[in-house]
RNA sequence: GGCCUGAUGGCGGAGUGGUGACGCACCGGACUGCAAAUCCGUGAACCCGGGUUCGAUUCCCGGUCAGGCCUCCA
């Protein structure tokens, strides 16, 4: 079965080709660093880390080139440093770092270029250059803006025809415009701002053109896949489309693909900064771990949109704690023997990244894994195998599973722990079930939960503790 | 106003023209000193109205509700 994936542009599933199989090309618009992201600016994060992985296992590791940009160039970026009067880079690599290692935390591979606008000025201003060369943009005022006229294509990938923008227009249309729907690819700074050098005059570049410089420099076009949240596709990506094409005629084309991702929301509403209903990741990561955080945004299809709530997140974690109870019982297997993953395994996340099909089919696995450890039978290693090839491409489960339940325990706490454990396992043996049960009820006072095993008990924190020493 | 999504059991969430995924929760039983974990089992859904069909939750039309984009936005 081939990958599937659902294409915008063509508003249908579609088989996955991609030009050179060899180098398989994906780019996914980046976060604006101003500030700390918040949980929904992750879910493509995570959605596309999925993708990523699974084409890495389809075309090889070392044959998938995936860019995910940072935009360092941004009028909320300024006002930052201004208002704690610092240099934009203060801000810029102060929050570019939380973001990176809430992605890590959150079980996502670091993509293979992570470029930022500051670092791609050249690449932007040259390709300004082709578009007001090539009579696709065209300078006024300091500014030089694309022309949407001049491109017959302006509008299909989101399904907007020209005339109907204007009527809907909400914002005043600046007098340098030829046309109300044309857009900045460049602009003078204001007094104090980050500032350029350009043959237009001193200034810096649009939102647009920075992200498609990028994947010109980066990956080259046309791309195999672009990805993003589905808000960007107007006008971010109608218009990036329209610059990448209008640049390289040649090409006919800028993405063969166009994925994005359904929001996640607070109750019935998106998360946004602007609606002021957000939960940073950076907070929710101090209370939960990583890897349930990362389940819960993979619980839904990826273009579904997903309620955020406490109880997915509660949800999510008791789902762990049962793959890695099976997992636990599972370690002395050694995985083996079915050799590459089922092909049946992938099917779920090749028909356009089914996640909720595909954990369906973890706990399955993890079901007849545990029957197999259960009556000894040699199935247990290739199910095992099965169940951590599959959990890779999801990137989950790949904690060791006594890290997974006792993880949040320091070694203080874990030394004590242990010895309570060990002090009622002698009372049991004993038979003092009195001494054992108060035992026990020291333990749950340290949110710790025993489970008695015929390997002696074992035990586990049920939940992280607030106010943990790090 | 224009364009576009979605509506599934207590909750989350796939999928399908005909025998009701999967998870979480709940209930009964087994196991256990008691629990936990595990196992076995029960119950429970497809927004409304038309249409197509032998048969629709699934296709078509209309409606209602919710949400998104048209302004920075994952």
């Amino acid at each position: 079965m081939p990958l599937k994936l659902y294409d915008t542009m063509a508003r249908a599933k579609r088989d996955f080709a991609p030009k050179d199989p060899r180098r398989v090309t994906m780019y996914v618009c980046g976060p604006t660093v101003y500030n700390y992201s918040h949980i929904g600016n992750f879910r493509p994060v995570v959605v596309f880390d999925v993708l990523f992985r699974l084409l890495r296992r389809l075309y090889g590791e070392d044959a998938v080139r995936y860019a995910a940009n940072v935009t360092d160039v941004d009028d909320k970026i300024n006002a930052k440093a201004a208002e704690e009067g610092v240099p934009i880079t203060a801000i810029t690599d102060r929050y570019l770092a939380a973001y990176n290692g809430d992605a890590a935390a959150l079980g996502a591979l670091p993509p293979t270029v992570q470029p930022r606008a500051t670092e791609t000025m050249d690449a932007i201003v040259a390709m300004i250059g082709r578009l007001v060369e090539n009579s696709s943009a065209y300078a006024a005022e300091g500014h030089v803006l694309f022309d949407t006229q001049n491109f017959a294509d302006y509008g299909k990938l989101s399904g907007r025809p020209l005339d109907e923008m204007i009527a809907g227009a909400r914002v005043e249309v600046a007098p340098y415009k030829r046309h109300p729907a044309d857009f900045v690819l460049w602009k003078p700074s204001k007094p104090g701002e980050p500032v350029w050098e350009s043959p237009w005059g001193p200034g810096r570049p649009g939102w647009h053109i920075e992200c498609s410089a990028m994947i010109e420099q980066e990956l080259g076009l046309p791309i195999d896949i672009h990805g993003g949240g589905i808000d960007l596709v107007f006008p971010h990506h109608e218009n990036e489309l329209a610059q990448g094409v209008c640049d390289g005629h040649q090409h006919g084309t800028y993405a063969n693909y166009w994925l994005h991702n359904g929001f996640l929301n607070m109750g019935e509403e998106k998360m946004s900064k602007s609606l002021g209903n957000v939960t940073l990741a950076h907070d929710l990561l101090q209370q939960q771990p990583g890897e349930a955080i990362r389940w819960a945004l993979l619980a839904a299809h990826y273009r579904q949109p997903l309620s955020w709530t406490e109880d997915a997140l509660v949800q999510a974690r008791n789902s762990l704690d049962h793959l890695y109870g099976v997992l636990g019982r599972a370690r002395h297997i050694e995985a083996g023997g079915s050799g590459a993953l089922a092909e049946e395994q992938l099917e779920p996340l090749l028909d356009d990244l089914n996640t909720p099909a595909a954990m369906a089919q973890i706990k399955k696995l993890a079901t007849d894994l545990d029957a197999a450890v259960r009556k000894g039978s040699g199935q247990a290693a290739p199910l095992k195998q099965d169940l951590m090839a599959l959990a890779s491409v999801l990137g989950v489960l790949q904690a060791d599973p006594q890290g997974w339940f006792q993880g949040g325990a320091d070694e203080g706490l874990k030394d004590r722990i242990d010895a309570l454990v060990a002090a009622r396992d002698a009372a049991r043996r004993a038979k003092d079930w009195g001494e054992a049960d108060r035992l026990r009820a020291e333990l749950t006072a340290l949110n710790v939960e025993v489970m008695d095993g015929p390997a002696g008990a074992t035990w586990r924190l049920l939940s992280v503790k607030e106010g943990e020493q790090a």
